[in-house]
DNA sequence: GCCACGTTTTATGTATACAAAAAGCTTGAG
DNA sequence: CTCAAGCTTTTTGTATACATAAAACGTGGC
């Protein structure tokens, strides 16, 4: 692997999971030697997180980590709104039913084996399947590439909302909705499945806010 | 200026005029040579045009100016109207009629006053007007972001068909009735004055396509 | 005591030298 | 004649040295 992409790599996973918080200076030699790599490739990693919208350049003062707040989140799921309403309706016009049955059963099954106990992160890792398997049944590269810069950015976003299982629950029983509505070829119910669970997703966000600990 | 921003810049412009048609390939040294600058800021330059995918890594043969083709006017048009449809939408609800009643009236100008003779660069940039305004009164950043880059590769598309008065004619009105619908606050009537200009220009491109000749 | 200016320090921006990897070509054998 | 292996050439990837600019700090004047 290159330098450059472990660089870019490591960087990318300390700030998405918020071991760089928001507001982070990024110090090009600081960060080449906790790295192990040179300033070049990793000028190189920086340049490519900035593009991300992962850091921003700040003029004499090197690259900071950019912040992440609940002020964006609107405009953020206005966003993933869009995006994600237009792959739901390629999906379901791809007319490949197979796997999103499959995957309806699988979170239907995980709307009721979700304990208050169980790792959120299997939860978290059967939705990303399902955006997985939407992308590729849409099989637009353009939409596919915003949508991945997109979830980044959400991504980031979790660490500022408790999530409670009830949620998790509900959230399940949404994702199993949309996959049955992709199934069913019907572009439409694809789109309004998921024009609903975003809309429950940013309710719960807003009205489970963490207390402000991010203002980088 | 920085001499990578320059690198950027040139290269940018150079690949958006076909000037640097696609398949070209960009080799480091030659570009660095051809542009006065250092091997270094170029690699930038290049990363960042990687980035916005108007070039593609290509293993052990450097980067080449990515393809443009009509095989993605589908996908591409697909993204566009989800996010102008958004962008629309967000417009209408900023309640800022002023200047999209304005804008409506010079489109209905341009309309009566497009001859076969007159420049379509002016045209071009009256469009690009309403778009600012639109971005502007969206006011959403993560939309306006993704627009923009989505904005470079219509830009190069425009080089694959004709463009005939009558078309343009057409297409000035359908600017003017978004704008109006716009002003009016209605945020359903502006996306769907969007869809509809959208699939009359997506409907024009693909029946005025010019003889295949990018495949690079 | 405070403000302004200059110096120092530390950062980024650039260039170049070197290393490594890959593609293409040549050459040899089958 | 064709295929493959090895070499050559060209390319990218990395490191480091140097230039430059900005920011912080100290010092001097007011």
């Amino acid at each position: 692997m290159k330098a450059s992409d472990k660089a870019y790599a490591e960087l990318r996973r300390d700030i998405v999971s918020w071991a760089l918080p928001p507001g982070t200076v990024l110090g090009e030699v600081e960060q080449a030697e906790r790295l192990g790599v040179s300033r070049t490739p990793l000028r190189e990693a920086l340049s490519r997180l900035t593009a991300d919208g992962l850091a921003v350049a700040h003029r004499g003062r090197g690259v900071l980590v950019s912040d992440v707040s609940l002020d964006h989140v609107d405009d953020l799921f206005a966003l993933r709104r869009a995006l994600e309403s237009e792959a739901a309706r390629g999906a379901a016009l791809a007319g490949r039913p197979g796997p999103f049955r499959e995957l309806a059963e699988r979170f239907d099954a995980a709307s009721e084996a979700l304990e208050p106990t169980s790792d959120r992160n299997d939860y978290y890792q059967l939705a990303g399947e399902l955006d997985q398997a939407i992308d590729e049944s849409a099989a637009n590269p353009y939409l596919r590439q915003a949508l991945t810069g997109l979830r980044v950015h959400l991504a980031r976003l979790r660490r500022l909302s408790h999530d409670d299982p009830q949620r998790l629950r509900a959230s399940a029983r949404e994702h199993a909705q949309l996959a049955r509505a992709i199934a069913s070829g019907d572009p439409g119910l694809a789109a309004a499945a998921t024009v609903l669970h975003l809309h429950n997703s940013l309710d719960h966000i807003r009205s489970h806010a963490l207390p402000k600990e991010a203002t980088a």
